[in-house]
DNA sequence: TGTTATTTATAATATAATATTATATATTGC
DNA sequence: GCAATATATAATATTATATTATAAATAACA
């Protein structure tokens, strides 16, 4: 047993209309169309479903039965619609963020919670691990994108990089911040926390220091910037961090200045390379991109969002 | 935007067998008609549905969605099968019925209950009322089938009469419970009531007096056999009715005996000509009519159902 | 890597569903 | 019963869906 949906379009048209002809005048097909689809739709039901009745048709009570049922399938095919609408839209969806732990905290909460904002039919996992779990993750497809740091590439993974500038914290209060700008120099005398020494950023932090002969004055190593944005909030030390992070602790006792040379620590946007139109993560990835905008200019104490 | 059902079956089919060939036998249709469908349906969609991985088909995620609500549709259309199957078996609808006063209450609840025990989707509209109404509410299919009595045909109902035995009701202990079966000569110093003169079934019991050169021994007069039936289990007078009545107060103070000559109680089962296979209407009647079988044998004090 | 086996897509075409127009038949309203 | 209207049927066109045959793409593997 099959029903085809013409006959039960038709079916309905006809109960709703209470003839054939004003049926066939709403589905803007001919009378002939709509009493065949009617008698084949009989035939395969196997009862009578109208009566006459005056001028009209009226349904049998077993047709009150069906139709009920048959108002469902087009509710449902409809919700399918309105579904598929959505998902093209990228205004329904999931979306899977893998990202260094680091911005599982940082920066990207407050990106999301503005892109959520809009999107009440959206859900979102999180999920913060290491760089190379990340990438295996995206070429998996467990994850719709990626947020990671210094990604050299790879064939199956679409990549965006962008370079945040690097910034030098300090205490609140501390001598440092009567300059506008710290150089190596500035620093000769300063107890420094740094990322480890294996890291990409760690180079061009060293290289910094070379350039103007001086020598970091090593005292903490730590993984996560925002290791080092604690550790200074406590009063204790300064360090050369993503600007992002500068920013996040600048109303917990610490404050930033612009660091020369310039360094800048470098971002990468990930997302699996199938591309087909997914707008959600697009949607996604162009919204965290313009976030960091603020914080892309080379001059400024990137105090965009402060009084 | 048009969704086919068969793109949809096939959409569902490519997704659980994660192949279109797979799903091709599934769907028991050769691969590329399965390849056109799938292909078919992704440009109604416009985005993209599945990506190899391994030899598989794997669902995007955007299709993940889509399947959930694709099931609702066939969910539904299920449904709409199964109601269907339920209405032409008669297992599932709606019965009105119209009826006399005294069969709303008498032998009629009982009929119902064991009808209504096998089907549990079923429901009844149960309305009593007067002859006349009864007819024009058949005609005008405000109700599937009527029971009434005496009725004499019409071009629109379908009619089929039954002939119900009537005895003698007297009160428990009553001398007259001595003899076997009663005659209008034995009722001869017994009060009698009988329903209203205007009645077919008055002019039987009185045809039936005249014959036994016997004439009725007035009382009360009473539009129903259960009114009857209620005086007599007060211990007061003696009645001619129809043994369904008699039955139904047999353990209320009431006994029934006989009545020679033998006359009857003409029930009338009515319903709309219409005559589209209604299995529910049917298997109502067939009952009903079954029901009333140990009643009908000539012979027998009709106590079938008692020790 | 090539090479083979398997899967999917495309092309040509047949069949079934669904539409059309023209017209016969049934129903309704006097 | 007759005119007006509604519905069914017939002949036929169009579209959806199927087929077979075959090319192209992908996976499996020495």
């Amino acid at each position: 047993m099959n029903f085809k949906l013409r006959q039960l379009e038709a079916f309905r048209a006809i109960a709703q209309t209470g003839s054939i002809t004003r049926a066939a005048t709403v589905l803007k097909v001919s009378q002939p169309a709509v009493s065949r689809l009617l008698s084949d739709f009989s035939k395969t039901v196997d009862f009578e479903l109208f009566r006459r009745e005056g001028g009209n048709l009226v349904p049998t009570h077993e047709a009150e039965y069906m139709l009920a049922e048959t108002t469902r399938v087009f509710d449902s095919l409809n919700h399918l619609e309105d579904l598929r609408h959505g998902l093209k839209k990228g205004t329904v969806g999931h979306l899977r963020i893998a990202c260094l732990p680091g911005f599982a905290t940082t920066h990207l909460p407050k990106v999301l919670s503005d892109f959520l904002k809009d999107r009440p039919q959206v859900t979102v996992l999180l999920e913060p691990d290491r760089p190379e779990r990340i990438l295996e993750w995206i070429i998996g497809h467990q994850y719709d994108c990626g947020i990671t740091d210094g990604f050299g590439g790879h064939s199956s993974i679409e990549t965006e990089n962008i370079s945040i500038p690097a910034v030098c914290i300090m205490p609140k209060g501390h001598p440092l911040t009567q300059k506008s700008v710290i150089t190596p120099a500035d620093l000769r005398e300063e107890r420094l926390i740094h990322s480890r020494r294996d890291s990409a950023f760690y180079s061009n932090l060293e290289k910094a220091f070379t350039d103007c002969n001086e020598k970091i004055n090593h005292w903490i190593e730590v993984r996560q910037f925002s290791a080092a944005c604690t550790i200074v909030s406590e009063g204790q030390g300064v360090s050369i961090v993503s600007v992002l992070d500068a920013e996040e602790y600048r109303d917990q006792g610490v404050e930033y200045r612009p660091f020369e040379p310039k360094i800048t620590h470098l971002l990468s946007l990930l997302r699996p390379v199938t591309a087909g139109n997914t707008p959600l993560v697009q949607d996604f990835l162009n919204l965290f991109t313009k976030s960091l905008a603020p914080f892309l200019a080379p001059s400024g104490h990137g105090d965009s969002s402060a009084i």
